[in-house]
DNA sequence: TTGTAAGCGTTATCAT
DNA sequence: ATGATAACGCTTACAA
C-alpha cells in the first residue's frame, strides 16, 4: 500500500498552477479553482470549502473567511459544480422532461411551482425537450446525471424507463383524471339539452395521450347518458383551416352536431374564429366546451379549469418525497372545476 | 494488485467494490462504475472506456466489445456524468435562461431550433427559468457548470454579467428588431388611413423589455408620419377585463382611436374577443394588427410575422460559433414580413 | 489489442 | 481555528 503517496500539495510535475499563476494570455482560459483561492489567501483547500460552503459547526475566524471571501471574488472563482457533484455523489439537478417547448397555461404554472418548491430545497429544476429521434435518452444521460427525473404531462415515459444511475423517477402523467375531464364536458353539453356532440381532436402529436383519455371519457359519458358517440374531427393548432374544415364537418349534414367538446381552450378559440368567419357565433349557433379555462378565454368560453396551483404543489410535493426517500402524498383536493360561461 | 489500498474503509463496512459483486439488496443502491463494469468483464477500465466512448483510433476485437456492452447492460451502468465532466473540464451542457416557461410560438421554435442544432454537435439543450427571487444567478452555477449561457428573448442579461467559470455567453436579445416592428405597424396602420392610434401593452413584466422596444417603435413612425402619439393601455394577457378595459378606453372619448397596434398576436386575440362581446368586429369597427403571426390567428388578424425558422438557425450557429471560439455569423436575411389578413 | 496510472476540483475526515 | 489527505468516477497518455 501507501502507493501513489502524493504528497498533497505535491507539486505535481509543475503545469497548473504556474499556468494559474501567470495567467498566460493566448492560452485557454484556465479554470480558477478552490486550490488556486487558497494559495492565493495563504490557507488551505479546507478552509476556502469551508467559508464558501457556510459549513456548520466550523468556527472560521471573521478575519480569515473574509479574507478568502475576497480573493474568491477577485480571481473570480466559480465553483465548478461537476467536481462538487462527483464528490456529493449527487447532482441536485432535476431534469423536466417535455414534449415541447412550447408550454401552456396550466403546465407552465405546475412547472413553476415545482421550480419554486425545489429551489428552496437546493436543487435546481431544468427542464429539457426529449426528441428520441434527436437524442436517444441513453445518450443523455451521459452529458447529464440528474438526481430525479420528471416526466411532465403529455410525455409518456415508457414502463421500462430506466433513469441513469441511481437517480429517481416522477410521472406527472396520471395525476389529472382525463378522462373525468371527458366526461364532465359531455354532460355539460347533454345538460344543455343538446344530443349530437362533436370532439375537436389535436392533431399535435404531444397532446396524443391525453387527448385519447378525455376523448376516452367523453366516449364513455355519451354511452351512459344514451346519446350517440361523437363526430370526431382532427384539429392542427397550427393550421386554423382544419377548424374551418371542422366545422364543415359537423355543421353540413342534415343530422348536424350541436355542440362541441374541444382538447382545450386554444383549439375551443380557433373554432370560434372559424365560426365568426362566416358569421356563426359560438354558444349560439354551436355550443362548445373547452379544457383548461386558460384567460384568453375567459370572456364567453364554458371550459373545464384544471386548479393548476394545486397540481403543481402536489407535484413538487411528489417531487421532494421521491427525493428524500419517503412515501409520495396523497391528492386530497379535487383539480377540477366547471365554469360555465355563455347560455348555449 | 490491492488496488484502492484504502486505509479507512472502517465507514462503510464493506469496501464498494465487493458490494458491487455481491449485489446486496436491502443496502442503499451503490452507482454502478465503469470499474465494475471492467471487473465484471474481466478487462481494464480503459478498455470499457474505449469500448463505450467508442473511440476512434482504438481498436478492440469485437468478443471484448461486445462483452463489454453485455456486462454494461446487465449491470445497469449509466457513466456518471459529473466525473466525466470533471474529467474533461467542459460539460456541453448549454443552459438556456427563460424568463418564464409559458414560452409562446415564435421563442419555443428558437429553442427547438437551438436544441436540434447543438445536439448534432454533442451539446445538450437545457432549459432554466431565472428567477433571481428565487435563486441569485451565483448560487446557481453551484449546481450547474454549463459551457454556454444563452439569454432567451424577452431576458435582460446585465451587461456585467459574469459567466460561470470558463463558459460563453450568447443574448438572444438584440436579434430581432422590435422598434422595426413597431414601425412596420404604426405604417400599416397609416396606410390604411388610419390617423388616431392605440397601443396595447403588455403588463406581464417578462414582456416589459421587447414592448419597450416596439412601443418605441411606434411612437418613431407616428412622429414620421405626422400623426398623434399612440394612446397607450395596459393588457394584461391573464385578465381578459383589461382587455375591455383598453376598448372602452380607445372608443370612449369624440376623438376615438381607429387602430390599434397590438404587442403581440395573443393580445390582439384577447382584444378582438372583447369587441366581439359587445357585438364590434376586428378589422371592421376597429382597425387591429398583431405581431408573431401565430398560427391561431391566421384566419383573420393582420400581423408581423417574425421567420422563427431563420432566427432559431441563426442563433443556433451563434451558439456554435460562441462554444467553439469563432467569429459569430453575421444575419442575412430580414426576419420580418408584413402578413395582412384583413382589410380594415 | 489491452493495461497502468495520473489526475480533473471538490469536500469529509481526521489530525493538529 | 486551520491543515493535510483521501476519495468521488472517468478519460487518456504511455506502456506492454
Amino acid at each position: 500500500m501507501a502507493e501513489s503517496a502524493t504528497s498533497d500539495e505535491g507539486r505535481r510535475a509543475v503545469p497548473r498552477h504556474e499556468l494559474a499563476e501567470t495567467g498566460r494570455s493566448g492560452r485557454p482560459p484556465r479554470r480558477v479553482t478552490s486550490a488556486d483561492v487558497a494559495r492565493a489567501s495563504g490557507v488551505s483547500r479546507a478552509t476556502v470549502s469551508y467559508v464558501l460552503n457556510d459549513v456548520p459547526g466550523r468556527s472560521i475566524s471573521t478575519a480569515t473567511r473574509e479574507l478568502v471571501l475576497r480573493t474568491a471574488k477577485e480571481l473570480g472563482h466559480v465553483p465548478f459544480a461537476p467536481a462538487r457533484s462527483l464528490r456529493l455523489g449527487t447532482s441536485n439537478i432535476v431534469l423536466a422532461l417535455v414534449r415541447d417547448y412550447a408550454i401552456g397555461f396550466v403546465s407552465s404554472r405546475v412547472l413553476r411551482q415545482l421550480d419554486v418548491s425545489l429551489a428552496e430545497h437546493g436543487y435546481v429544476v431544468l427542464s429539457h425537450r426529449v426528441d428520441e429521434s434527436v437524442r436517444p435518452l441513453d445518450d443523455l444521460w451521459r452529458l447529464v446525471s440528474p438526481s430525479l427525473v420528471v416526466g411532465m404531462g403529455g410525455l409518456n415515459l415508457p414502463d421500462d424507463f430506466v433513469p441513469p444511475g441511481d437517480a429517481k423517477v416522477l410521472r406527472v402523467h396520471g395525476i389529472v383524471p382525463h378522462e373525468e375531464i371527458g366526461r364532465m364536458q359531455a354532460r355539460y353539453l347533454h345538460s344543455r339539452g343538446h344530443r349530437r356532440l362533436g370532439y375537436a381532436f389535436p392533431s399535435n402529436p404531444s397532446l396524443e395521450l391525453i387527448a385519447r383519455e378525455r376523448l376516452e371519457g367523453v366516449r364513455q359519458a355519451c354511452h351512459e347518458l344514451g346519446i350517440g358517440q361523437p363526430v370526431v374531427v382532427d384539429v392542427d393548432t397550427d393550421d386554423p383551416e382544419t377548424a374551418s374544415a371542422a366545422i364543415d364537418r359537423w355543421l353540413g349534414t342534415d343530422d348536424a352536431v350541436d355542440g362541441v367538446c374541444a382538447h382545450n381552450d386554444e383549439i375551443a378559440i380557433i373554432l370560434s374564429s372559424a365560426l365568426a368567419s362566416r358569421g356563426l357565433r359560438a354558444g349560439h349557433d354551436l355550443a362548445l366546451i373547452g379544457v383548461d379555462d386558460i384567460p384568453a378565454a375567459r370572456l364567453s368560453l364554458t371550459s373545464i379549469a384544471i386548479d393548476a396551483d394545486a397540481w403543481g404543489r402536489f407535484v413538487a410535493d411528489s417531487a421532494l418525497a421521491t427525493l428524500e426517500n419517503r412515501e409520495p402524498p396523497h391528492l386530497e383536493r379535487d383539480l377540477l372545476r366547471l365554469v360555465v360561461r355563455d347560455t348555449a
